[in-house]
DNA sequence: TTTCTTGTTGCAACAAAGTTGCAACAAGCG
DNA sequence: CGCTTGTTGCAACTTTGTTGCAACAAGAAA
């Protein structure tokens, strides 16, 4: 256990160093939380796993910007209006992977298509890895798509019940 | 035009009527400006839409709330952590081209497949009314799928500039 | 190791967005 | 017209995110 979370604590730190950001433990132990979730993680979450030692609010904020612009993590907006926060896939290489074998959602492709589902229940969010939307879609004239966003809504298995 | 804005007003207040909320003014404020709006509206911007004779916060809160929950309007959020409202199709009958009645009947449409784009530059979104993407979408054993998303991310007519 | 530079952190104060409780009010019904 | 009940507006509060600034630590160089 302390062996897996040490593992995760060093891959992170390497991933920071390695997007060229200042290794910092406030960094790496947000980056280490997200890589140890199997969803994607609220600010609020984030906060609460932090449990004591607590980091400042603002800090938070802070460091996930520095995340999310060095590509290591990724943002989604529910449709709960908060952000969700999860490694961008490759980004850990496969850091919890290597304990955990690569279980369904092992893999996130590019950002061109971000595929979640999330639980209108429990509001939780993970990463469909792989669904194949159509890539091509039609738009009005005029218009140019960039990229597309799919979600799907429904219960996760806690909330099936 | 100002018989327009009759006509949307007028319709606005039938299909309130038809939802089975009290006709108040609020309401019905609202809903016509959602009608007249070629996109979907944040909050704030209905509030700037009212213009002079604006309306409480909490109340146009509670307004939108009604309309959400009667189906007359619906909800999404972009990625910019921001609710926008539009009127949910089949809603107004058609109030924008002909005022006349659709009947009580035909209030609601299928939440199931909502397809939106969404500027990135400029966070303006509209429907895109016949985006037919796959309604079976493939999900990890365990979760139940009930509703899918889809939204397009790219550059409005305006800000393609 | 020590020192220096520069990016990072924490604090305080603020701004924006949304919620709750309550008294006053008006829509719809008889 | 008057009654009942859902609705509105106000005030106060909570949550969420931002800004400015002084103290601090990461990384590189001496």
């Amino acid at each position: 256990m302390l062996k897996l979370a040490d593992d995760i604590q060093a891959a992170a730190r390497e991933c920071v160093r390695a997007a060229g950001l200042r290794v910092t433990t406030a960094r790496v132990r947000v980056l280490a939380e997200l890589t140890a979730s199997d969803g994607l993680l609220s600010h609020q979450d984030i906060e609460h796993r932090l449990g004591r030692h607590p980091m400042d609010r603002v800090t938070l904020y802070r460091v996930l910007d520095s995340l999310v612009e060095s590509g290591l993590v990724h943002r989604v907006s529910g449709n709960d209006r908060t952000w969700r926060f999860g490694v961008a896939h490759g980004a850990t290489g496969g850091a919890k992977g290597a304990a955990a074998g690569s279980g369904p959602g092992a893999v996130q492709q590019a950002h061109d298509l971000h595929a979640h589902f999330q639980c209108s229940d429990c509001g939780k969010v993970v990463c469909l890895s792989e669904v194949a939307a159509g890539r091509t879609l039609p738009v009005p004239r005029g218009y140019r798509a960039e990229s597309v966003e799919l979600t799907v809504r429904g219960r996760c298995p806690r909330c099936v019940a």
